[in-house]
RNA sequence: GGGCGGUUAGCUCAGCUGGCUAGAGCACCUGCCUUACAAGCAGGAGGUCACUGGUUCGAGCCCAGUACCGCCCA
């Protein structure tokens, strides 16, 4: 690291990784356990599967979660972010059943044992990658306290809750239609099915009467499962099957004789309006069927091979070969009426991706009747508060109408369910029955089983550890809309019951980020953004007008981006976004760099800041403190990140350094207190959003001591830097604000005047100033507008109106005056146009009466100042 | 089928409980290498706020309906 004289650009690859190391090295992001969850503030982090990657979901996710938790560690919580990884069943699992195929092996010639040691050193080849990329993002977790959801004591946890709730009845093992998802191998549960679009050919098959009078046509569009069928429905009203119900038909293929029974489900506006009842493979045939008492037959098995339960001919057979089978054979009888096109929706499995295949089997399962209510209340009472607010209502939605969970997966990565069998006996327990014979079920539990206990299975419980007692119940938990009911819910519900708290006070759900072209980022598109891709350079994902690479942003560029991004329920990735949050840095990184260079090595303390401009910063940042803080506290991070950028450049830059440009090159000693103070507050602002420059400069500042992002020494909710701690800070300075305001209005008007007229860019116009208000400001106003204020010159060549009255221009030797009259012209026109828009306004009875008086009185004012200027022009 | 969100400048988005001469960044045009920053500075052009109707002194904002986009639940 060099100077700053010669770092005229914030370079991130340089600084980050440097900074990075400074944080971990001094142990700021691991707090002692101390005190209680009360006074101490905690988030727990919603897991990343321990051998992902970040995503762009990740990036704002953790760049919103660190902004709140640096946001309360500066103002001098003990602060901790609780950090963990998810063994995520299936996708890990996955991962490496695919890597053992490229091998050519697979898990079942490995045999359980070997394939799980295999994934275990799996995830230690790849397990610490998304820990390395949220350090690389700046994200301040408790990187000491890390925990795996299949760590030992974390297993533990996870079996004490089964046990209990085995105990307490609520889990129990039944035979239920479950999404049976063949890519995995495994049942899956509802939330983790997706409907989708198909096309698929619509049957019409003719079922013979037993009678021989005639037959019934239904239609399907699986053909393969009517082997499984056990009835024949259709709806009561329906005149033109009315006389059948209570008959008897014959079902082709196989011979069983199926009732033709009655129910309101069918719908008698699909197909013929007679429906082929297969309660083994059909979830709403299921329901069906367990109102009428229907037989389940079963003629797919878990291989997804036709099972013994089917005519000798079709076993063995895959579900596509007996479909092609089964209607052939139908055709050959001239049992096939006709066949349609049919598009509806067919569920996917958002695992594999592999279309569902409903079958009934033996599994676990939870009731969460009894365990919802208590989990309603406390958002009813607002125990739990959601933001957006509109989530309240689907969480409520959801937990009104909740169904029993499967919990059991068929996989072999997870936390294997502790229950134990000897014929007819069963064992639950949180180890294995004694003696001989016993046969463990070789079920794991549903991932989101374990996660649901995170907040405090990470802390340590059930022991009662100060880590627990420190920071359990947490405070914000931060995450998408897709896990409010996979995650979200179950922890309030698993966490009131084991825990008898609340989790978390405040659940935040945050933007979902599009891919350029408004679509979900995917991978399989190729439009999924890398976050690292941003952070350190690299190649630009398809969708983007431009190809070719990223520049390096760096990660405060990337985490201001999200925030600004993340301004509703769903957002197009943006990469301007992302260049904006660069270029405030880079201006905040050059901007001190003037602070820094100017003032030297000595700050003195100084009084109270004297001049206005000095006054009008002070006052503009105590604003933007209070607006920044405000908008975090209310979950508003893109307000909080533009209210940043808006100080920065529009207040801090564009005006109060350029003011005081000449009173540094002075040296003034009260002005570098003031300075070092303004720059101070300001980093300390920033810091929660764009922490690696802020610490970077921070760093530069004479005086600073320690680390920004440990909170600013005995700075408190106050913020005031050790450097410059004699600066006393007015709040609102309203004198100043107005002189200033008027200042910087009239430097943006003759800025424009002069753009209009021609003059030289670099030319220092003669003028005599005609108007009110700059008795302080008169200096600023003729440096920044390249006047010269002089009492003689004669005879005014022009005017230019500012607030107060105007700026007599007095040579004509720089400027285009027939450009000048034209800007005037237009200008007069458009105050004409106003005043007129004004004037009727107010001559409008029905507004001067029913307006509130501040209202009138405020375009009394407004067409007093358009008639001024007017008058002025 | 039920629910939620969106539609504002060429692009991405702001516009708080109705009072605006409708804003920002990017892109575009003009001028500036002004000793913090050319990844910069100054200025400018660009909008019947999706559509139709209503409420109101006043509607981008409220109400009703329509169209399109996205999401969630069944």
């Amino acid at each position: 690291m060099s100077g700053l004289q010669d770092r005229t650009r914030y370079d991130p690859a340089e600084v980050e990784p440097r900074i990075v190391a400074r944080w971990l090295r001094a142990g700021i992001f691991h707090p002692e356990p101390a005190g209680d969850a009360a006074e101490n503030y905690s988030i727990a982090i919603p897991l990343p599967n321990v051998t992902g990657v970040l995503h762009m979901g990740h990036a704002l996710n953790d760049s919103i979660q660190d902004c709140l938790i640096r946001f309360h560690r500066m103002r001098g919580q003990r602060t901790k972010w609780i950090l963990g990884t998810d063994h995520a069943g299936i996708a890990t699992q996955t991962q490496v059943v695919r890597a053992l195929a490229e091998v050519g092996t697979s898990r079942e010639a490995l045999g359980r044992e070997a394939f799980i040691e295999r994934v275990w050193r799996w995830r230690e080849d790849y397990g610490g990658q998304i820990i390395e990329q949220l350090k690389r993002l700046g994200a301040s977790c408790d990187y000491e306290t890390e925990r795996f959801t299949l760590d030992d004591a974390y297993a533990r946890a996870v079996q004490h809750v089964f046990v209990a709730l085995y105990e307490k009845g609520y889990i129990y093992r039944d035979r239920y239609m479950v999404n049976w998802d063949p890519g995995s191998r495994s049942a899956i549960s509802d939330l983790e099915v997706e409907d989708e679009e198909v096309t698929d050919t619509l049957y019409y098959i003719d079922y013979p009467l037993a009678s021989g009078s005639g037959a019934i046509t239904v239609a399907t569009v699986r053909p393969e499962t009517m082997l499984a069928d056990t009835a024949i429905a259709v709806h009561p009203e329906d005149d033109r099957y009315r006389r059948l119900v209570g008959e008897t038909a014959v079902l082709p293929l196989v011979g069983r004789k199926l009732k033709i029974i009655a129910d309101e489900y069918v719908k008698p506006e699909f197909g013929t309006g007679a429906l082929k009842i297969t309660p083994g493979h059909d979830p709403n045939d299921f329901e069906i069927g367990a109102r009428h008492g229907l037989a389940q037959v079963s003629v797919i098995g878990e291989d997804g091979a036709i099972t013994d339960e089917a005519p000798e001919r079709f076993r063995g057979l895959t579900v596509e070969q007996a479909r092609d089978a089964v209607v052939a054979e139908l055709r050959e009888q001239g049992l096939i009426a006709r066949t349609d096109e049919y598009v509806h929706e067919v569920p996917f499995s958002q695992r594999s991706g592999e279309r569902i295949e409903p079958l009934i089997s033996l599994q676990w399962f939870m009731r969460m009747d009894d365990l919802a209510p208590p989990a309603i209340d406390v958002v009813r009472s607002d125990r739990v508060r959601f933001w957006p607010q509109s989530y309240t209502r689907v969480y409520l939605n959801w937990m009104e109408n909740i169904r029993p969970w499967c919990i059991s997966r068929q996989l072999w990565w997870g936390h294997r369910i502790p229950v134990w069998y000897r014929g007819e006996e069963l064992h639950v327990g949180m180890s294995p029955p004694d003696g001989e014979g016993w046969e463990r079920d070789p079920d794991v539990l549903d991932t989101w089983f374990s996660s649901g206990l995170f907040p405090f299975a990470a802390l340590g419980w059930p022991q009662e550890t100060p880590q627990l007692r420190a920071f359990y119940p947490t405070d914000a938990l931060v995450t998408g809309r897709e896990i409010v009911f996979l995650w979200v819910a179950r922890m309030i519900m698993l966490g009131l019951e084991f825990t008898g708290e609340i989790p978390f006070t405040d659940v935040y759900v945050h933007s979902i980020i599009h891919a350029p072209d408004g679509r979900r980022m995917s991978k399989s598109l190729g439009t999924g953004v890398d976050p690292l891709a941003l952070i350190e350079g690299g190649p630009r994902p398809s969708g983007f007008a431009e190809g070719g690479e990223f520049p390096p942003y760096g990660a405060d560029a990337v985490r201001w981006g999200m925030l600004a991004m993340s301004s509703s329920q769903d957002v197009n990735f943006s990469e301007e976004r992302i260049a904006q949050g660069q270029q405030l840095t880079n201006k905040l990184w050059n901007a001190s760099r003037l602070i820094l260079l100017g003032v030297g090595a000595q700050a003195r303390a100084a009084a109270m800041p004297a001049t206005v401009e000095d006054r009008w910063i002070l006052s503009r940042l105590h604003r933007a403190r209070t607006e920044v803080a405000s908008r975090i506290e209310r979950f508003d991070f893109s307000h909080a990140a533009l209210a940043l950028y808006d100080f920065v450049y529009g207040e801090l830059c564009d005006w109060y350094l350029e003011l005081v440009k000449p009173r540094l090159r002075a040296g003034e000693g009260e002005l570098a207190a003031t300075l070092l103070h303004v720059l101070t507050e300001t980093l300390s602002l920033a810091h929660p959003i764009i922490p690696f420059v802020t610490e970077e400069i921070y760093s530069h500042v004479p005086g600073a001591e320690g680390l920004l992002a440990a909170g600013i020494d005995g700075a408190g909710a106050d913020g005031a830097g050790s450097a410059d701690a004699a600066v006393a800070v007015p709040a609102a300075d309203e004198a100043a604000e107005a002189s200033l305001g008027r200042v910087i209005e009239a430097v943006q008007a003759l800025r424009a005047w002069r753009n209009a007229a021609g003059v030289k860019a670099g030319a220092t116009m003669p003028a005599r100033l005609a108007a009110q208000g700059y008795e302080d400001t008169g200096e600023h106003l003729a440096r920044l507008a390249r006047l010269h204020f002089s009492e003689d010159g004669g005879e005014p060549v022009t005017l230019v109106p500012v607030p107060g009255g105007a700026v007599e221009i007095l040579a004509s030797e720089h400027l285009d005056l027939e450009a000048s009259e034209r800007k005037r012209a237009a200008r007069r026109a458009e105050l004409e146009r106003e005043i007129e828009r004004s004037e009727r306004k107010l001559a409008n009875p029905g507004f001067v009466s029913k307006a509130p008086a501040a209202v009138v009185a405020a375009e009394r004012a407004k067409l007093a100042r358009l008639r001024a200027e007017l008058e002025a022009s």
